[in-house]
DNA sequence: GATTTTTATAGACGATCGGTCTAATATTTT
DNA sequence: AAAATATTAGACCGATCGTCTATAAAAATC
């Protein structure tokens, strides 16, 4: 909970020390993924994410064209987050390729725990809103899935070389699917509150690739 | 699209012959189901709905306490529209208990695409919504997946007993993690608006059993 | 068959909220 | 000191939700 500030804003220009870096702006990201991964994007209005953070309208107008951008940008940061975590983790030479993937799908359950499984996966959320949203999401939300699916793909290809896994396996389209089925899987946990479909899906997952 | 009826509605008490049915209350619900399957609920107006099928507010209001008690409905009659769907296919005694499930999905799909792949499952959207809709909806929608379940274990159970599938396979849990995974590749499915993700869903998961 | 009651449509209305835009303010730069 | 720039402040407009009153037409009642 990083709910309202009630911190007073200096007006005007702001000190040139930071190069770039402007606090707001961050924390109405941070404000927004919250927000987002929790209750989508049509649902949420601008207001509530500036509430939280205790910053007025204006600012959020001057850092973002508009809400539309405001997402594109949240799904950039969110992407890039997620990049490193999965570098970081399917990335990990320490470990053996099966054991990262198994390593970081406990984490994301413990990651949805920490918030009593009432956030989602952003990617996810937003996918499922397409109907609703700026047709440039599409593309968007398309690529971070690939990427996803490249950095898990490697991983699989390894497991392979390893002969831990069958080697015919098609690791291009596991990867694909792993990502498809863990979506499915984090919706229903969200739904549920439960762990249990992310654990069960880890499970079955390891399982189809032996 | 069933989109603009100009139709002019007859005021007063309708003709005695329908007994307990009433037209546009059953419009309402299909207008309503092909915008929420496309765009959730939380991006659906009341309007919007209303404007597809040319009925004034009053009549929504008359036949729905609100926006809410609307929703609810819709998804007990999606439910129930599904439960007859899958007693007809899965329960099809006349194929074998995989091929009705592998038609079951062939036929899920070619629904979407007649849709252009942009309409989704309602209770995978909103499965995904939760964290914006009334609480009450939570326990609806895990009680749709179980009905679901229940019906493709049934199912499963056959084919274990054919000796179709591994006599060791856990058919409940089978079952769970078939719908989990399905509403993850109608997702992306939607959102890549191609059949891919289904296919190669449906491959993998019957695969799975064997 | 005239009156009352019931069922349903019609749409105006107010409150609220989301998104945009202009004004005000405080720093830097010149 | 003046001009330019970066940021905050919040007024404003339009849309949306849900209510409420008026109207209409059929059924029920007597």
């Amino acid at each position: 909970m990083s709910s309202a500030t009630p911190l007073k804003r200096r007006r005007g220009r702001p000190p040139k020390d930071q190069a770039g870096f402007s606090q707001t702006k961050a924390e109405l990201i941070r404000s927004g993924m919250e927000v987002l991964t929790e209750k989508g994007y049509s649902a949420t209005g601008i207001d509530e994410i500036l509430r939280r953070v205790g910053v007025p309208k204006g600012s959020f107008y001057h850092y973002f064209k508009n809400k539309d951008a405001f997402g594109s940008e949240l799904i950039s940061n969110y992407a890039k987050f997620f990049e490193h975590k999965l570098d970081r983790s399917l990335g990990n030479r320490s470990l053996p390729p099966l054991k990262r993937l198994s390593a970081f799908m406990q984490d994301a359950i413990d990651g949805m725990a920490r918030h009593q499984f009432k956030r989602g996966c952003l990617v996810g959320n937003l996918g499922q809103e397409m109907g609703a949203l700026p047709e440039s999401f599409r593309r968007q939300l398309i690529e971070v899935f690939e990427t996803w699916q490249q950095r898990l793909e490697a991983c699989l290809e390894e497991a392979k070389a390893a002969g831990d896994i069958s080697s015919d396996t098609d690791c291009k389209q596991s990867a694909y699917l792993f990502w498809t089925g863990w979506e499915g899987a984090v919706l229903r946990a969200k739904l549920e509150r439960t762990p249990n479909a992310l654990q069960s899906y880890a499970d079955f997952f390891i399982n189809s690739l032996k």
